[in-house]
DNA sequence: ATTATCTATAGATCTATAGATAATGC
DNA sequence: ATTATCTATAGATCTATAGATAATGC
């Protein structure tokens, strides 16, 4: 493997580990055991890495939310996208975490990021109008459906920074990918008044897999200083 | 006033205003034209202005989220707290963009803001309990309030940051108060499918008031580097 | 010849403290 | 006497580059 892609991989690794305000160029060149100059070599700076590593993320979850025009959805299909789009997060899960100092660092990140939010809006409304046409839900108007895409959007964008702010008692606990996709359970709530009935039992029962388990919630975690 | 105050009360303003990743002691100490030495012989370091302001916040929310066990829950009393709530955002608006950093950084602050969550969280359920009593919103069995109630919190904590990332064009394009206050027409959005009859237009005609007016979506930024 | 890598380092911060001095409160 | 403040600075980073050297691809 190139040096320049081992770079990007590692950063990934060490900014989702560590967070990407403690990963210093330093670091990745540490990581790897090459020289600092050398990664300044491959790199301008942290920004062109981040920016890269943002563009990997885009391809993904756009390849993910990719919705075929021609036939109604079904319940799988939606499980589909659940899934996907929580196993994208998960993969870049250092992303989220800064982005607002990423975005005010990066215009081209500022633009992209913007864009491809945009994107995600529209897929899910288009998800929502699909589930309407498959006889999933209620078919909504237009303002209504994209306000509730928005919802969406915030809810899985966030949950993680719930549970690793709220939820869990450490620092040091790491979070499992199958605790981020209890972020389904969440969305999934914001569906049920507009669950047809004949779908409402099957729903119901998909959301209960995703139910969070309150594990993490341990009290009585110790206030240790520093 | 004294100075000990003065440092609180600009740490908070550069926080605000910059980000608390951009302003360190070395910036408050030159924005207040006293020595660093000084701002070190008030505090230990950021970490302990930090937490200070966060006590602050703490106690301003706990107060607006008081709610009265006495008697039924009228539409301005929804209004009310969702109004302070936001007024509580903005004050410390720097908190949440930097949250999952600060609690690895002060395991006081994040055993103190995992206790605030959860009081935040079990008032608004409170709140929908009230809401069902007042007979404004339907009555929801208890997991579903729960989980309602979780959504409304993330959707409020987060919408500040979806402004800012999403939404705005340029990095420099500072928010304002009425456009963070938009976020209340997205949490009316979940309870929508829950009103009573009686109260329905009421509370979509509120919420009409606090629609996105979509300003700051100017398309056409430049793409400026550095 | 070109590409990749290393060594060494300048320059810019930032944090936090020691020690001296000034101001204030009995 | 105690509290508040300043000056000066040590020590720790971090970013980014210059310039030398090694490895690779015709």
């Amino acid at each position: 493997m190139k040096t320049r892609d081992k770079i990007l991989l590692s950063s990934l690794e060490l900014f989702n580990e560590q967070g990407e305000r403690n990963v210093t160029t330093n670091h990745i060149a540490a990581y790897l055991a090459i020289s600092p100059g050398n990664l300044y070599y491959h790199f301008r700076n942290k920004s062109d890495i981040i920016y890269e590593i943002f563009q990997e993320y885009e391809k993904l979850v756009d390849f993910y939310l990719d919705i075929p025009e021609n036939r109604p959805m079904t319940l799988d299909d939606m499980t589909f996208y659940l899934e996907s789009v929580f196993d994208g997060l998960w993969s870049y899960r250092f992303f989220h975490r800064d982005l607002e100092y990423l975005l005010d660092r990066d215009q081209r990140l500022r633009h992209d990021y913007r864009e491809f939010t945009n994107r995600c809006l529209a897929s899910i409304s288009c998800i929502f109008e699909k589930l309407a046409d498959g006889g999933i839900i209620e078919p909504q108007p237009e303002s209504l459906r994209s306000a509730m895409s928005l919802n969406v959007w915030m809810i899985i964008t966030n949950w993680m920074a719930y549970l690793k702010t709220a939820h869990v008692a450490t620092a040091s606990a790491s979070l499992t990918i199958r605790e981020l996709k209890q972020g389904i359970y969440q969305v999934l709530t914001l569906e049920i008044p507009y669950l047809m009935p004949a779908y409402r039992e099957q729903v119901m029962s998909l959301r209960e897999q995703y139910r969070p388990t309150m594990s993490g919630h341990e009290e009585g975690a110790e206030m240790k200083e520093g």
